[in-house]
DNA sequence: AATGAATGAGTGTTCATTCAT
DNA sequence: CATGAATGAACACTCATTCAT
């Protein structure tokens, strides 16, 4: 039954069955039957709509970084104080976590297979100075060029750092607020200190 | 060819071999073949001496764990103050990189598959806990006890963020050497602000 | 190229193929490749129809079992007297040989393969006693219950004996010939010897 | 530590554990391994002794066979009559049997694989042919020749088919005995019916 | 004489991809 | 558009054999 118009939501069904294939099996025992499965569809409109397991799973990372970036546009609303934006920045990025459960370990499991794929290393790079750009931007508003840079780079190391620690251990919700905590504290510390 | 003592040279020489193939291919693409080839021995001799591919892999991990111990012993002789002890747990912990370039991905490799592979799950934890640890034992002896385990806890997100992030950027020496002088200047700065 | 309502023919071609393998080869030397290049598919589609080898070899023999059920069917039309359907019996059970030459040796290694595969010592189970029951169910129409269940035994025993004899010293047709006409004959005489 | 005269004790005993290992595990599932282990030898001296796997599954029919031969012998002194000799012949059949529980597995598995391994079935036809002539030997001294001949193959295939359907339902001790009943009473019936 | 380390061809199975329908 | 049957290379693993000791 040829419908017009269904491309974007099989697409977008598609990438949500790689989430959850992902994050239940892990990258490595992810396949594009397990996808199919859960999709609903059959294995080879994978290929059809995205040429391959490799497109699938590319597009699954730019959607990834596509919600996160939503996430913050979201809480970014005009007229925030430099203070209240870093500590959105902190909250979008915990956030995507608590969205969907799963995803965390996705972002972990598309990370490390990042360092033998050209196109997800790309992405990753692009989001980590994302991260970088979001931090750096607010902290200069509160702080000289110089110790905005290094203010930046340690937020996003201690932000990557909680994250990575939480992810690992398998941490239950409470467990990632309060993580989520220790890193706003932490700019927090960091604006008190280098602060103007 | 069977000569006796071989045994713990052909398991080293495996691991060995394991660890370059997974920093080249990926835990993913690294493959019995691969890791015997790189050996110059026979795909069978894996079995032989681990009992399978999962063997091989597993016994890898606890290699890096005991390397990455060892690296600390090894600069924590006796009469070294609580801070010069923190610094060398820094320099532990980003060394293991400089001694084998590639082992780095290897650990990223891992530790993602950790997530679905009980018993590197285990072997990741204990590492997690080792760190903390480690590194609480100094900071008590600084601080106090709360305020130690809190410094704790923030210096090991901070050391395996900056870590994550030197990695995932595929970063050369120099950056390595740059995210290892955050880490000891951002324990610096809390032995400041918390020390008595 | 998927056809639909290929299954059943493909199932039938591939159970087909591994009666020849294994009266060719024997069922140890019986592999994947053997079978599929047999059939004249690839040796995917044996995993894709039937989950593995063990399923296409139990597959097989359930094949084997209803042929042999059939052929008695065949024979044993309405009217017939009891001597009559014991003869049908006997040929039933030596026909299966003579409808396809090589299917003997595979009954045998399937049956000595049942005394370490459960599902295999279930199925020669019921073969076993369903020609048990087909002969004690005439013989009780000519003796008295207790005479009958001894000759269904008996005879159970011969039929299967001087097949299990024949086999073994790969008997050509006319010795096969000969075999049933010894049955035939035996059973005649238990009739006599026992018969009202 | 060479000792002399080793090798008789050595053979026998990997012929000792090929028979449990077969009867354990099937031929198709015996290893080199499974028999070496067994024996608490090492793998390689089958190679030594025997030649190979295949020299040692020989070596061990034949030691099943002349087992069977010194059964009987040792059964038939000199001035039994014609009918104790008969029912001898039976259970020495039937014994090799219950002197070793396992043996019985053994046999059949030897038999479905000597099919296609021309020595085995070299081995299979003197066998079937001793049980055949011993009893021709003895039905000879009872009654005319061409009836001796059908009373041989007819005992013959009776006590084969009642020792497979016994080994093929995993009977046990008291079913041995009954099959081994029913056996020495048909040869008794035909030595009234043909008798002279 | 006896070992067991080492080999590597061969096994059953998985799975991304293709393509006729 | 969408399917899923079919493929076959690649995988982890097994195991009879070899041979230096």
């Amino acid at each position: 039954m040829p419908k017009v118009g269904m491309e974007p939501v099989r697409r977008q069904q598609l990438i949500e069955a790689t989430l959850q294939s992902v994050a239940e099996l892990g990258l490595q025992a992810t396949t594009i039957n397990s996808i199919s499965k859960k999709a609903g569809m059959s294995s080879g409109i994978i290929s059809h709509y995205f040429g391959g397991k490799q497109g699938l799973i590319e597009a699954t990372v730019r959607y990834l970084l596509s919600s996160l970036q939503r996430s913050l546009l979201q809480r970014t609303v005009q007229g925030c104080t430099p203070e209240q934006r870093l500590m959105f920045i902190v909250e979008a990025n915990f956030a995507v976590v608590q969205q969907q459960r799963d995803t965390t370990r996705t972002w972990l499991s598309f990370w490390a297979h990042s360092m033998h794929d050209a196109e997800l290393h790309r992405l990753q790079r692009v989001n980590a100075r994302r991260l970088y750009s979001n931090l750096l931007y607010s902290f200069k508003q509160l702080m000289a060029p110089g110790k905005a840079r290094e203010a930046a780079e340690l937020s996003a190391a201690m932000i990557d750092g909680l994250w990575l620690r939480a992810v690992l251990n398998k941490a239950d919700d409470a467990q990632f607020d309060s993580a989520q905590d220790l890193a706003k504290r932490y700019i927090q510390s960091l604006i008190q200190q280098f602060g103007v």
